[in-house]
Order: C-alpha cells, then structure tokens, then sequence
RNA sequence: GCGGGUGUAGCUCAAUGGUAGAGCUCCAGCCUUCCAAGCUGGUUACGUGGGUUCGAUUCCCAUCACCCGCUCCA
C-alpha cells in the first residue's frame, strides 16, 4: 500500500492533539512565530539531539562539545559579519508594491514602470526607511545607551570560533578536530512559516571541523556522506532526502563549497541542514581583530597553521518537523483506519507501552512492575484505560514502536506479549528480557 | 511589508441578529482475555478589542494569529 499522503495540517493537528507541539502563548491569542514544545514534543527532540550528540561527539575521538553564550561581546557580530553585512535602511512602496535599498533609489526600477528610467518613483508612495537587521536587540545592564547595546546570538557558530584556542588547548586537540554545539539561536526573519519550519527563535546542532588547508575538501566530502548516512540511521526515508551543492556563483563570499541536505517537505523540496568550507574566513576574521592568534603549530614541521572549517550546521527544531512528517502514516488495520507515527525506536518519545490486558486478576499491578522494572532504562508508558485494541491505537498515533502486555500468562510464566507497531504482530518473551530485545531493536 | 483566505469544544466541522449542535477524542462507571466494540453519565468553544443594535458568535471597523502567493533571504 503507498503511504499516505502528507500535509502540514495534519501534522500540526495531530502536534496539537497529541502533546508534541503547542501553539506559544495561546491563552493570549498566540505570539507570530513562536511554537511550545509539549510533553512529547520535548522528548521528541531531546532524543533526536541525543542521538546526534553521541554519534557526533560521544563516538568520536576528534570531536569535543561546548556550550557557548547566547549574549556575546557586540566585537563578535561585527567581526562575523552578522551586524554590518546585511544592515541595509529599506524603503516599501505601497503604490507599486516594491521594496529598495534607500541608498540605492535612484538607481533601481519601478515595477509600475519598467520602461522608464530607473530612480523615477514620482508615483511611488514610499515609507519611512527602514533597518532590516537579522539580529534581535536587547541592551545589557537598566541603563538605556548604546554603549549597553547587545545581540542574541544568530548562529552557535561564532561562540566555537571564539573559544577555539581554549578548546584547542584544554583538550590538546590536534588537527584535524571538531566542536561541536546544541542551542538556541534567533534570527529576526522578516517572512516566518510552515509550522516549525522558519521561526524567530530555533535551535541548533552545528559542529565546526578544523582542519589542514589540503585536507578540507576531503574532509567537506566526508562530512555531507557521513551527515546524509546519520539522518537515514535515525529513520528518515531515504527517497525524502537528498544533498544539493551549490554553484559556485550562488555560494557566500566565505565559503569554497556548500551542499544543503534538502528534506521533501509538503511544500517540496528545502533545506534541513548546511554544510560548508568556509576555509580560514572566520579565524582569520576573529584573529585580526581581536589580536589574537587562532592558529595551530604543526609539531612536526613547527609551521603555524590558519585551520580550514568545514561546518555541518543542522536545524534541531526543523528536524522535530522533518521526524513527524517523515514518520506520518495512515493506514487500515482490521478494517479500521489507523494514524501512525513510525519513529525509529531511537527517536520516538515513548519506547515501551505497557498494558494489562484486564483491570482485575492482577494484571494492573503486574504491570506496574514492569513499568518500575524498565523506568530508567527507556521510555515507558502504563495505559489501563479502555479496551486493549484502543490502547494499541494510541500509542500508533504517538510512535510507540512497541507495548508489553501482561495477560493470564503473566501471572503463572513470567512471559508478555510484545506487540510491534509496524507489523503489529506480537511474540511472547520473559519479562526480563524484554530490556535486552528493545535495546537490540533501538540499535538495529 | 503587500495581496488573498481562514478563525466556533482537544480534533474535524455545523447552525444562528435572541448567548450554540454533531462526530471523534477525553474523563467517570458498567462491560470486556489481544487491535479504535457496546451501554450510562460527564467536562470543554464563538481569537481579542471597539462600533451599530433593545440584544452581536452572526453585521461593520480595528487588531492578533494561522494558511496560500509575492517580497526578502550575509
């Protein structure tokens, strides 16, 4: 059977519906662009950035984390480029409906009258200039000056290259090596949408990977495999993803390559992560202004280096996204339509399912035991409401790749049945050894 | 920022110038020994603020939010 189709509606009702994601300050009418994680929703991403947590930096020798500030020094966004590179006072007009730079009015063309000379906007209702800068602005401290003045972090990024001497130090890295970094980040998007998709705030997973000049096309190679190779590891089909490098003329002025990883979304294809050689442009940047040296001494030929940065910079919440429409299903079972959410066992916000058949002959309290049994190991869920079959439903329609049963059985043998979501097929196993079957089952 | 659309229960929808119904869900109880069965009872809504009106969920205005398109995207 084709799997269902997917839109955005019946993911954000079904987010809704369920605990995975709430619309921010509801009671209030709602806040643009701002999205609470719920009970499930937060388990949902927390295990998708522990999964890339410990494949990114728990099994890696060459990679080490870091948890940098959100508030940095003003220094660090004008050296990025992040304060001055796109601060640009804007002009709407509400006659023609265009947007223009204010400095460069006289020079560009009004939609209305294409055939004239550019700079003629005399039938133009143009509105005040305005700044569009990406960055939100706060001030530090109760006085109001511009001396006070401080950014939200746009990107994670910047806090690894600030800190690359201490990390580099501290851990007597030698190139090549990674940090990497989950967090918070916020841009002052000027079009926000699709759900999760592009919000204000968001959060990401970026590592920076310092290497050898010589060795950073090799190494921007390996990382988009190894990128694409992790995001089937935890589940998504293989037909919804793809890499996309760019051409060379569409690249940043500071990268040498850049390849998206692109997700089929409801709305076609867009990016989920970027990957980028961004060569010496940051440290070199950081390293002129601040006086600082952020260079690496090779110990054998005693030359100092200026690393190349291949950077991975994935989107944590756009990944929450990608899980839940990726895992989407609907299907008939028993001449009964079903929802279901195929999470892989690493991701799904709840693993086990825990049930007695009946409420009486001491299946509840059995069950109870199982519960407490397995509570620390991975995620369980006890549910004695309703009728067995309905049990199984709900826990589909969350992604709860397996439930436990207990049954008459139980009670003398020990045994439950353990139903599969995708199959929904039961064996019967001992109770102790269900820990062992699931964890071979998260793995596999 | 511009244009269009939408806003009623947890979800999906309906009706109405005289303060709202349904299905599903949810909760309690009965029943139930493996896939949303049934029965009984129950909770929950007109996005917000103004205006018109004797009376507004309904008409008008504003606002907020979401969706689609445009615009923008170091």
């Amino acid at each position: 059977m084709p799997r269902a189709q997917v839109t955005l509606d019946k993911v954000v009702s079904l987010a809704k519906r369920r605990g995975f994601v709430f619309q921010a300050s509801e009671i209030y009418g709602g806040f643009e662009s701002t999205w609470d994680y719920g009970p499930l929703g937060v388990e949902l991403k927390r295990r998708i950035a522990d999964a890339w947590w410990r494949d990114m930096v728990m099994a890696r020798e060459d990679v080490v984390g870091l948890d940098s500030a959100i508030l940095q020094a003003p220094k660090v966004w004008e050296v990025s480029g992040h304060a001055t590179g796109f601060n640009d006072p804007l002009v709407d007009c509400k006659t023609c409906k265009g947007r223009f730079r204010a400095d460069k009015l006289a020079m560009s063309q009004c939609p209305r009258k294409p055939s004239k000379h550019p700079g003629e906007h005399t039938d133009c209702a143009l509105t005040a200039p305005r700044q569009f800068n990406m960055m939100f602005k706060t001030q530090v401290g109760p006085v109001e000056d511009s001396a006070a003045v401080a950014y939200l972090r746009p990107e994670t990024a910047q806090g690894i290259f600030t800190n690359f001497l201490n990390v580099q130090q501290t851990m007597r890295m030698k190139l090549p090596f990674g940090v990497a970094q989950i967090g918070k980040s916020f841009r002052n998007e000027i079009v926000t949408g699709n759900f999760l998709f592009r919000t204000r705030e968001f959060e990401q997973m970026e590592m920076e990977y310092f290497c050898r000049p010589e060795e950073s096309a090799a190494k921007f190679d390996y990382w988009v495999a190894e990128r694409l190779r992790w995001y089937r590891s935890i589940g998504l089909r293989e037909e919804n993803l793809r890499g996309r490098p760019y051409e060379k003329k569409d690249l940043a002025h500071y990268a040498a390559a850049c390849t998206d990883i692109e997700y089929q979304y409801p709305w076609g294809w867009d990016e989920l992560e970027g990957i980028a050689n961004r060569t010496t442009f940051d440290l070199a940047r950081h390293s002129e202004a601040s006086g600082k040296k952020l260079q690496w001494m090779d110990p054998d030929t005693k030359e100092w280096i200026t690393p190349h940065v291949v950077e991975p910079a994935a989107g944590l919440s756009r990944l929450v996204l990608v899980a839940m429409l990726d895992a989407y299903d609907e299907d008939v079972a028993d001449g009964e339509p079903r929802t279901v959410l195929r999470f892989h066992p690493r991701i799904a916000p709840i693993t086990l399912g825990i049930f007695p058949l009946v409420k009486r002959d001491g299946m509840p309290d059995k069950a109870r035991e199982i519960v407490k049994r397995y509570l620390d190991r991975f995620p369980v869920f006890y549910d004695e409401g309703g009728a067995i079959g309905r049990r199984y439903r709900r826990q589909d329609e969350v992604g709860t790749p397996f439930c436990a049963t207990v049954d008459s059985e139980t009670m003398t043998d020990g045994t439950v049945t353990i139903r599969e979501r995708d199959s929904m097929k039961q064996e019967r196993m001992k109770i102790e050894a269900i820990g062992d079957w699931i964890d071979g089952r998260v793995r596999g």
